[in-house]
DNA sequence: CTTTGTGCAAAGGCTTTGCATGCTT
DNA sequence: AAGCATGCAAAGCCTTTGCACAAAG
């Protein structure tokens, strides 16, 4: 080895992690790779699909998205703002809502303590009508 | 028309589809439609890979089954006690655990109101380690 | 200079579909 | 006899992977 290096490196930076971080928080609500693919190539970039899945994947594993799957099994992702919550999501026009739902932490930490189970993950995203869609 | 028939008629019974609600109501937990294919397969049936998925997503479909997503993005099945409850499930063993939870429903229905959301669904699971998994 | 990221195309895995045949009604 | 159900194989879709080249550190 000709140096040591002590820091964690981290990915590093690229003009496509940029413009994937930067069309990721245009986004409106949940979008999947294909369509942040697209979205982007008609913005005239040129990064590639795989480029795309792998970037998102790294950035969702890093935190720095949240990726929820969405009623098609689709993987979804979306810039969150910090903190823990979930989305209520239109099933018609795609509406989110970001709610933080502090009963449910609290009924969730109660369930795994009542049968035993650690580290329990919940990705809870409610599907639903908004009261738009539910007029038509 | 040579004869009037009023009735919705329904799935016809064949001896696949008899078979294959056999093999879904011995599950003990969750499975895809391919586990279920493979363990007929083992047990001597001949049944088709496409039955099977086109069966499983008519019965769910009918409300006969319930189907979630498992977190690999994959559709599993399961016939389910009668009532509205969630499943906690160990990610190491998927030992599964029905679990009724009230206050959730409470709070979906709160949510809702909140947010002008109507007919929402919640198909909640909650993923985690099971004691004895953790106790590894 | 070394290592990681990117592109492209091919491969993979799960699921759906087309079509001819068989079975239910 | 008429029409849905089944099987098989092919097609589809989303996603991952292999490999050579480019770029970052």
């Amino acid at each position: 080895m000709t140096s040591t290096d002590l820091t964690p490196a981290g990915p590093r930076q690229t003009r496509q992690r940029a413009e994937i971080r930067r069309a990721v928080e245009e986004l409106a609500s949940f979008a999947t790779a294909q369509e942040i693919h697209d979205r982007m190539r008609h913005n005239g970039s040129g990064v590639g699909l795989a480029t795309v899945y792998r970037t998102l994947q790294s950035m969702a594993g890093g935190g720095q998205l949240d990726s929820i799957r969405n009623p098609d099994g689709q993987v979804a992702y979306r810039t969150c703002s910090p903190g823990h919550h979930h989305h209520l999501i239109c099933r018609t026009c795609a509406r989110t809502v970001e709610v933080t739902v502090p009963q449910l932490e609290q009924l969730v930490r109660g369930l795994a303590a009542d049968h035993g189970f650690s580290r329990i993950d919940h990705e809870v995203e409610f599907f639903g009508t908004c009261a738009d869609c539910a007029a038509r």
